[in-house]
DNA sequence: TATAATGTTTAGGTTTGCCTAAATATTTTG
DNA sequence: CAAAATATTTAGGCAAACCTAAACATTATA
């Protein structure tokens, strides 16, 4: 069994680790767990120790395959939270990160699978990310950006890259969520904001916007 | 906010203060919570500095009224957790409180709310134990215990006292449940195990068994 | 390629919540 | 009511997970 705190640090390589090819460096753990680099490097001895990661001095870690299971073991459980909170409590999807953030670190496999269960093995969390099954696997999500789109495509909008709750709730306010189908009509050469239309109704979406949505992308007309 | 540890020493405080009239001592504490004496007085100190009990050197403590308000809130917390485990996901009553223990110290009132909702503002948990309202408040429960119950009593199943995993196996096995009805028929004077009949079936329970099942008395026949 | 800038680790502290052993207070009992 | 038994507190330590400041490595730059 592993402390919040380690879950936490498992959790936050893994993340890092999607981004970058490379070992997960001290600072960057240290600006996404917002503490200081003398602590993580303290704490990743000590997952070293444990064969949770591998670690070189100065050149940052990688999980084992171990600490990658328990990785994703904690992952599911966010994700399925997050699900349950939006599907049986009504929760909008900038509410429930922070609420995830405690749930995930519940003790207790027959939970986590009763959650599953009741919820119908859900593949996505209300962002658009994937749910790892029991076993850790998972199928990648499209990674195609809508600020990457070409202008005349069709699509549909899939995952937030941000889900911040202020990101969220401008979503909210302009109207745009995971399955809305929309047209890229139009895109600004000046500073490639874009123009979409959804239900023939034009919304206008500013690059740092367009380039924290993934899409789907059915055909180009 | 309070920390996990010190929300469970309220809780074992307002238990401990519900059987005694006394102020709750360090020995008492010492083995609910399975800690030792030493750090009770410690946690006991901090507690009293936060203004959550009364402390006097060698005679004890007891809660202030912050110190209860809080204690009731976990308490309730635990409960609904407990409910919604047995409602929505199917737990046995013996499995639940491992799990409540943990899922009482997640810290969202909005959560615990929608719980609340989702279950149908329940009165008391799978023990029969009342669930305090978000002000703390709750019926206190009557107090009948089967082993105080009069030869020829009818009357229904309505809590445990003893509500350890195995005791409640043991009730399953004999069929006894919260709101099973029984007619006591013979009380046996040598060891006062009783005989009850729940369904015309007859049931032995001993003195033991008897005195942690709580009953409402209909009338006497 | 030497030096400066940046990133990382080490050394030494702090707080929380626990422990053992010893000291002290209370309670029981002869 | 004094001695013995028991309960409680104090003193001194430890591990986890943080911190700051200083030392050291790597990387960028002139
Ligand atoms: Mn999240
Ligand atoms: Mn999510
Ligand atoms: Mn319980
Ligand atoms: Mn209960």
């Amino acid at each position: 069994m592993f402390t919040q705190s380690e879950e936490n640090y498992l959790k936050a390589i893994f993340h890092l680790q999607q981004e970058a090819e490379k070992g997960v460096s001290t600072s960057k753990l240290s600006a996404l767990l917002e503490t200081k680099a003398s602590s993580i490097t303290e704490m990743v001895k000590k997952l070293a120790e444990k064969n949770l990661v591998n670690y070189q001095k100065y050149y940052g870690v990688e999980l084992t395959d171990t600490g990658r299971k328990q990785a994703l073991i904690i992952i599911r459980k966010h994700r399925l939270w997050e699900c349950f909170l939006v599907e049986q409590l009504d929760f909008k999807w900038d509410e429930v990160h922070e609420v995830a953030e405690q749930l995930e670190h519940i003790k207790s496999e027959k939970l986590i699978d009763a959650i599953d269960r009741l919820l119908g093995h859900p593949k996505t969390d209300p962002h658009g990310d994937p749910i790892p099954d029991k076993d850790g696997n998972f199928t990648k999500k499209n990674t195609s950006l809508l600020s990457e789109c070409r202008v005349g495509s069709i699509g549909i909008i899939v995952g937030v890259k941000d889900s911040s709750p202020s990101f969220l709730q401008y979503l909210d306010k302009q109207c745009i969520a995971l399955g809305t189908k929309f047209n890229l009509r139009h895109k600004e050469p000046f500073d490639n904001a874009l123009e979409i239309t959804v239900n023939d109704q034009v919304i206008k979406v500013s690059h740092k916007m367009a380039s924290n949505l993934y899409v789907d992308i059915g055909y180009t007309s």
